[in-house]
DNA sequence: CAGTGGTCTAGACCACTTT
DNA sequence: AAGTGGTCTAGACCACTGA
């Protein structure tokens, strides 16, 4: 049977996911939606939005006609870019231990775009926090946060900043990160960034230049991170959407 | 009431997606899915349906016990990343009208990796086509594909090459391109790449590296672009997903 | 508290794939 | 023809939001 936990689309997913993980399912084949019902004690409903769920997560195929089916492993890519929610975990995924270093905390006056992406009074008060992501002592990412002071309860110190951005957010703000919309730039590193990251005047990167936004879709932070691509690399999958 | 075409549900999703496009909800507040239902004389599941492919397209959010609000403009991006399906669309998204010069096409012998990501034996004969993508007269994307030679019927010309990779294979292979899976590396522009798309030499760019399957999983596509940024800038939508 | 989306059921028929 | 996922219905109760 299925373990306590959520809702119970959300058990039948977790069901299925660990038998996909424990290679349960004889040829990659996973059995007929009635049956796995059946087995559960569950409607096919149910299955169905836990299947839904999963194929969604790329982790199964279904084919009307035909069954429902494992991904090749290949295909459950880690730290998918527009999965990627901390740093942290996407260097993990990399089989490295991350270390983080806060570089600067301070408050300063918005800038007229930043103003503009956070919906503040140009020269509003904003947070900025700098941090630097190192990979077996490898600086790996630069990655600078803003946000509005005024959504942030209290003083800001160097622990607080240590902590991922949406935990901060979560703790200090009374609001939660829902998504970030990110643009993607390649660059040629100078000056301090490439100093910072250790690498060599003009070497090939990426930007994130990304804004996040709350439940409501206010925005709540502007960040903007520097990867260098020798030891992370950003892999995603693109499908064809209905018009 | 609603205009006929394929499933209930997909007719559902359109009309809705109708009156978002022309502002027939006010204060962007979508009917309850009672309501929604009632007036369309659907049940409430086949509402529910519409509703959440919508809100996988980011059109629409949902809020337990408050409601179904439209997003914001910003948020319905256009050629989102992992959207991107062909790039003759997503340069046309940009507001340019694009050009395609077919540059090569040729077989030959499949080397190691290739040849192993396409499941061949080492050496067998690919079909190699080389495209430049131009917005304005500017070269922005050079794109190579490589197709098994033995899954392509007759031979392939120039034409048969400008039309975009996946109508080819699904004319040409009976068989259809279901998905990409996608690597993303920044580089610095040199020697051929530099000249064929006019930029300076160590210019940022962006290559993509991609497999792309067919229904079954198969690999039936290789392809290496090179996306010069200036004229064409990548965004997505990044989410927190369910662990 | 009323109203909303979230979950869940049981059952029916259809479209497609495979044998 | 048998078996599969896809669609659709009608109805119930729950969890959460907001006034």
């Amino acid at each position: 049977m299925i373990s306590r936990g959520p809702s119970l689309t959300e058990r039948v997913r977790r069901h299925i996911k660990e038998a996909i993980a424990a290679k349960r399912f004889e040829g990659g084949r996973i059995p007929a939606e009635a049956d796995l019902a059946a087995q559960l004690g569950v409607s096919r409903t149910t299955v169905r939005d836990a299947l839904s769920r999963l194929e969604h997560e790329k982790a199964i195929t279904r084919r009307q006609g035909a069954g429902t089916f494992v991904n090749q492993p290949g295909l459950r890519i880690k730290s998918k870019l527009d999965e990627i929610w901390s740093y942290e975990e996407a260097l993990k995924a990399h089989g490295y231990e991350p270390s983080v270093q806060v570089l600067d905390v301070r408050t300063e006056a918005a800038d007229g775009p930043t103003a503009e992406t956070l919906g503040l009074a140009e020269g509003g008060p904003v947070i900025v926090t700098e941090k630097l992501f190192r990979q077996d002592g490898s600086p790996v990412i630069l990655a600078r946060n803003r946000v509005p002071k005024a959504l942030v309860a209290g003083e800001v110190d160097e622990a607080d900043a240590r902590a991922p951005i949406w935990d901060f957010i979560g703790a200090r703000c009374g609001r939660a990160l829902s998504y970030y919309v990110s643009e993607l730039t390649p660059v040629a590193l100078s000056g301090a960034a490439a100093k910072t990251l250790d690498a060599a005047e003009r070497a090939p990167a990426i930007r994130f230049d990304e804004v996040g936004y709350d439940n409501g879709n206010q925005p709540i932070l502007a960040a903007t991170s520097w990867f260098r691509d020798e030891l992370i690399r950003f892999r995603l999958i693109r499908r064809r959407t209905a018009p």
